[in-house]
RNA sequence: GGCGCUAUCGUCUAACGGUUAGGACGGAGCCCUCUCAAGGCUCAAAUAGGGGUUCGAUUCCCCUUAGCGCUACCA
């Protein structure tokens, strides 16, 4: 049974390279019909907000994906002081009683790595008991085993066998003078207790990993499987960080400029990872069938964004290509969300959504334009775009439009068919071309000077709100 | 500085030693057309540099360069 787990720490909102590992991980363990846990990594930390954390729930609650259980690091502090505890009992772990301010400063002087303070590692048991029972605050580092050297070795699947020497290891901190246990010392203890067969995470812990199965052997636990991915980057190489890129690196940013969340999880996927096939749009299902590691990609992936163009174009394109793919009775509640959240009251059922937004989808390529440009079709509160004036203001055209209006209201059928013909017999008649009267109707209609055909456009509207719109142009 | 990872069009990527180095986004152009999209077609655009190995390297090895990560009582 594989179990695999997404460990965001709440200092800040839902970050776009979280949500592709959380997606990542969420694809591998439905793929294998295995668990999905969410698990909180708030430890210590001064950084940890309410407020991230409810972003993050936003965040992962907008992808709609979900998870199978749920865990806090900070209910569990118990469990990573015992294993802390417990290597300290068998020497594979030691106190450090020297201050925090004083290891940097020998730290900052050395010319090669700083390893560990070998008076502290070589403090004897005793020793160290009575300082601490005397009250002496203490660090427990983990003792990396030094002679003789060795070397650390793991399969990653997605980076192929990584091995690196003891020597070049140094010797982690597990428990902060605090009693709060560190990130690595939390992190394996509940990868263990929670029975993580998989460790899917950014490649940035790939050097950590070291260390993790060195803690993983100490405490005598299965080794899991690890997964690193690519990391996102910015298109200057930098990482991705809201200081420095602002916005675009939350989540909730393409929630709110209009995304689908498949469209955003598809992004994201593409991301770092690649079904080999030159697929590009694909469903939430095709994406489960075709994840693996080997897919995923061994180098870092540029999120394309500029200060004028924020979002990525590609991300643009495929939430386009969903919008006007994806089966139209599940387009209409984001739609009719995305209206009222700019405090609109759409007029029509659901039915007529879903006629409207078929007419309409295939030029739009976000759900903000469904509350921008495709306002008037739901609702009678909307502008004339000034290019869609400029065609109201040709030559005799609001006439025009006020005697169509009139034949319209006389002429029992209101169909495509039936209002092209009364338009094209009427412009015949006073002798203009169709194009100015045709252009003139869908600006009179929708404010907008460019759409839908004109004639798909009369009966989306529907026939009395027509009749209304041309009488009073 | 030490250690680790990475390197194909501007961007995302394909090519498990032999291809005119493929696709997509974006860009340019054409077609279609009541406008705008969509759609179809065409064009420009890449193997970081240097050494090997090999009959043959994008692909395997080494060096250089560049980028990223770790090197905290942050995660």
């Amino acid at each position: 049974m594989i179990r695999a787990r997404f460990a965001p720490s709440p200092t800040g909102y839902l970050h776009i390279g979280s949500a592709r590992t959380f997606i990542f991980n969420w694809l591998y363990t439905r793929k294998h019909k295995g668990t999905m846990v969410l698990r909180i990594d708030d430890t210590d930390r001064d950084r940890n907000t309410e407020a991230s954390l409810k972003s993050i729930y936003d965040g992962l609650n907008w992808l709609a994906l979900g998870w199978d259980e749920f865990y806090r690091q900070s209910d569990r502090l118990e469990l990573h002081r015992k294993l802390a505890h417990d290597l300290l009992a068998k020497g594979l772990a030691y106190r450090d009683f020297k201050p925090a301010a004083a290891e940097y400063e020998e730290k900052a002087h050395g010319e090669g790595p700083w390893l560990c303070n070998p008076e502290m590692r070589a403090l004897s048991p005793d020793e160290s008991d009575r300082r601490a029972a005397a009250g002496e605050p203490f660090v427990i580092r983990f003792r990396v085993q030094r002679e003789p050297v060795h070397e650390v070795k793991f399969n990653d699947e997605v980076y192929g066998p990584q091995s690196k020497l003891t020597a070049d290891i140094e010797d982690f901190a597990l428990l902060r003078s605090n009693s709060m246990p560190t990130y690595h010392l939390a992190s394996c203890a509940d990868d263990i207790d929670l029975r993580i067969t998989h460790i899917i995470r950014g490649q940035d812990h790939l050097s950590n990993t070291f260390k993790h199965v060195l803690l993983f052997q100490a405490a005598r636990a299965p080794l899991p499987h690890f997964a690193h991915l690519p990391l996102l980057i910015a298109p200057d190489g930098s990482k991705l960080s809201k200081r420095k890129h602002g916005p675009v690196v939350s989540v909730l940013t393409y929630r709110d400029s209009g995304f689908l969340p498949i469209a955003y999880i598809n992004f994201l996927c593409l991301l770092g990872w690649s079904p080999k096939d030159n697929r590009e749009q694909m469903s939430l299902y095709e994406l489960e069938s075709a994840f693996s590691f080997e897919g995923v990609n061994r180098s870092n992936a540029v999120v394309n964004f500029t200060d004028a163009d924020p979002i990525d174009a590609k991300a643009l394109w495929l939430n386009s290509q969903h919008l006007r793919t994806a089966p139209v009775r599940m387009l209409v509640p984001f739609v009719r969300q995305t209206l009222c959240g700019h405090g609109l009251q759409p007029y029509g059922d659901e039915a007529f959504f879903e006629n409207v937004i078929d007419t309409i989808r295939s030029r739009f390529s976000t759900l903000l334009d469904f509350a921008t440009k495709g306002r008037a079709y739901f609702s009678d509160d909307f502008e004339m775009d000034e290019k869609a004036l400029e065609k109201l203001n040709a030559p005799g055209a609001r006439q025009l439009l006020n005697e169509l209006a009139e034949r319209i209201a006389n002429n029992s059928e209101f169909s495509e068919a039936s209002v092209e013909a009364e338009l094209r017999k009427l412009a015949a008649e006073r002798g203009v071309k169709a194009g100015v009267l045709i252009n003139a109707s869908r600006a009179a209609l929708t404010g907008q000077p460019v759409g839908p055909s004109a004639f798909a456009v009369f009966v989306c509207i529907g026939r009395d709100r027509v009749i209304e719109r041309l009488r009073n142009v």
